[in-house]
DNA sequence: ATTATCTATAGATCTATAGATAATGC
DNA sequence: ATTATCTATAGATCTATAGATAATGC
C-alpha cells in the first residue's frame, strides 16, 4: 500500500519546505470542507500565507492536491467502515454506517464529492482508483451482509447503494437535516412492505409489528 | 401568469429572427438536457447553426436563456403536480409523482437542477422565483394529504422533502436506476417501521401485514 | 431605412510557469 | 551552493461586445 506521496529515496524536504507543505495541506483541507473541489489555488495560498508558486512546487497541479485531499477522505470511510463491521452484527452495520456517513458528509462538501469520485468511473482523479478496490470491498460486505440478515432489500446491487449514498449526500447538501435523511434512506432499504393504499397497511403493522422504536 | 418573454407593446420579430430565436431554444434545450447549467454559449450557437452574437441578441446574458429553460420545466412539473393531484388518491398522488419525476430526471439533467435551483433558496436565478410558489403549493399538498392519509412519516418538513428530492435526482446521475431510486425513496418517506435489528421483526411484518405486493 | 447577423476580440476568471530573489544548511 | 519562495504574467476557457456586413419589409 502507498502511503508517502514523496518516494523516500528523494532526500528529505529542507525545514521550512516541510512546514510549508503541512501549511498548504491544512489551508487546503479546510477550503476542501466547504467549497469542495472548486476550491481555488489562489485561496489555498492565501490562506496558507503563502504565494501561489509555493503551492504549485509541492503539488504540480491543482488535480495532485485535489487527489491527497480526497484519499485522506477515503481512507478515513474505510476505517470508519472496517470498525463499523467488527463492531456491529451484519444487521447494524449498514445502519451505523450511514448514520455516520451522514454526519460527517454534513459537515464536509469534500467527504461527500470525495465518495461520488470513487463512483463515478468515468471521472476524473483516476490516482484515488487505488482506493477505490479497498472501499468496494467493506461496502460490498455491509451491504452482503444486511441482505444475508433480511434487513435489506435483495434487488440493491451495490452500484444503487452508492447511488444512494451519493445522493444522501446530495439531499444533506440541499439542506436537508443529516440525520433525517439518513433515516428515510434507511428505511428506504429495507425490504419494502406491501405497497397497498397505506391507512389499512399501516394499522395492520402497529398492531402486529410493534417490535421496535 | 407571465407567459410572453416579450412585451406584446413591441413590435413582433422579423420572420428571420423569430426562425433563429426558436432554433436558440431548441438547441439550447436539447443541450440543457445533457449538460444541465453547464451547457456552453458557443454551443447552443454552433448547434443552432448561429453566430454566437446572434445568440446573444436574443438573450441577453447566459442567465436569462438558462431562465427559460428552467421555467419550461418547471411548469412542466406543476403541471405533471397538479394533473397527478386531480387523478390520484392522496395517499397515491405522491407515489405517482415521485416516480414520474424519477423517470423523467434520467433523461433530463436540466430537470434535475432546475428542481435544485428552485430548492436552494440561496441561489443564482433570482427570476424563477416567480414559479418557485406555484410549485411549492403542489408538493405542500401532495406532502400534506399523503401525511394526513398515514402513509408518510409526519415528521417530514417541505423542506426535507425538496432535499430528498434533490437526492433521488442526484443518485440517478451517479448511474442509480430510476425506478429503484424512486422506490426506495417511497419506502424512506413512510411511517418508519420499529428499528429492531431485523430478522424477527422482519417474519413478524410477513406474517401479520402481507396485504399489498 | 431598419433590423438582424457575423467574426474577431475584449473581459473575467481561473490554472500554471518563468525568472528574479531569498532562505537554508553543509 | 542548493533548494525554496515570490511576483508578475502567460495560457486556457469561458461569457459578452463592437463594428463591419447582410438580410428584410415598408
Amino acid at each position: 500500500m502507498v502511503l508517502s506521496q514523496t518516494p523516500p529515496t528523494s532526500r528529505p524536504l529542507r525545514a521550512d519546505a516541510r512546514r510549508n507543505r503541512e501549511a498548504i495541506v491544512a489551508a487546503a483541507d479546510d477550503l476542501f470542507r466547504c467549497d469542495g473541489m472548486a476550491l481555488q489555488m489562489d485561496e489555498v495560498a492565501q490562506r496558507a500565507g503563502l504565494g501561489v508558486g509555493t503551492v504549485y512546487r509541492h503539488f504540480p497541479t491543482k488535480e495532485a492536491l485535489t487527489v491527497e485531499l480526497v484519499q485522506v477522505r477515503v481512507e478515513t470511510t474505510i476505517t470508519q467502515a472496517e470498525q463499523t463491521i467488527q463492531d456491529c452484527d451484519p444487521a447494524g452495520a449498514l445502519r451505523r454506517f450511514i448514520r455516520d456517513m451522514a454526519t460527517m458528509m454534513g459537515q464536509d462538501l469534500g467527504l461527500r464529492e470525495s465518495f461520488q469520485v470513487q463512483v463515478l468511473a468515468d471521472n476524473q482523479l483516476d490516482e484515488c482508483v487505488y482506493y477505490r478496490q479497498d472501499l468496494h470491498v467493506r461496502k460490498l460486505a455491509m451491504v452482503k451482509r444486511a441482505q444475508e440478515a433480511g434487513v435489506v432489500r435483495d434487488d440493491l446491487g451495490l452500484e444503487d447503494f452508492d447511488a444512494l449514498m451519493c445522493g444522501m449526500g446530495q439531499a444533506i447538501v440541499a439542506g436537508g437535516n443529516p440525520t433525517l435523511m439518513a433515516e428515510v434512506l434507511l428505511e428506504g432499504l429495507r425490504v419494502p412492505r406491501g405497497e397497498s393504499d397505506g391507512a389499512e397497511a399501516a394499522e395492520a403493522e402497529s398492531a402486529g409489528a410493534d417490535a421496535g422504536e
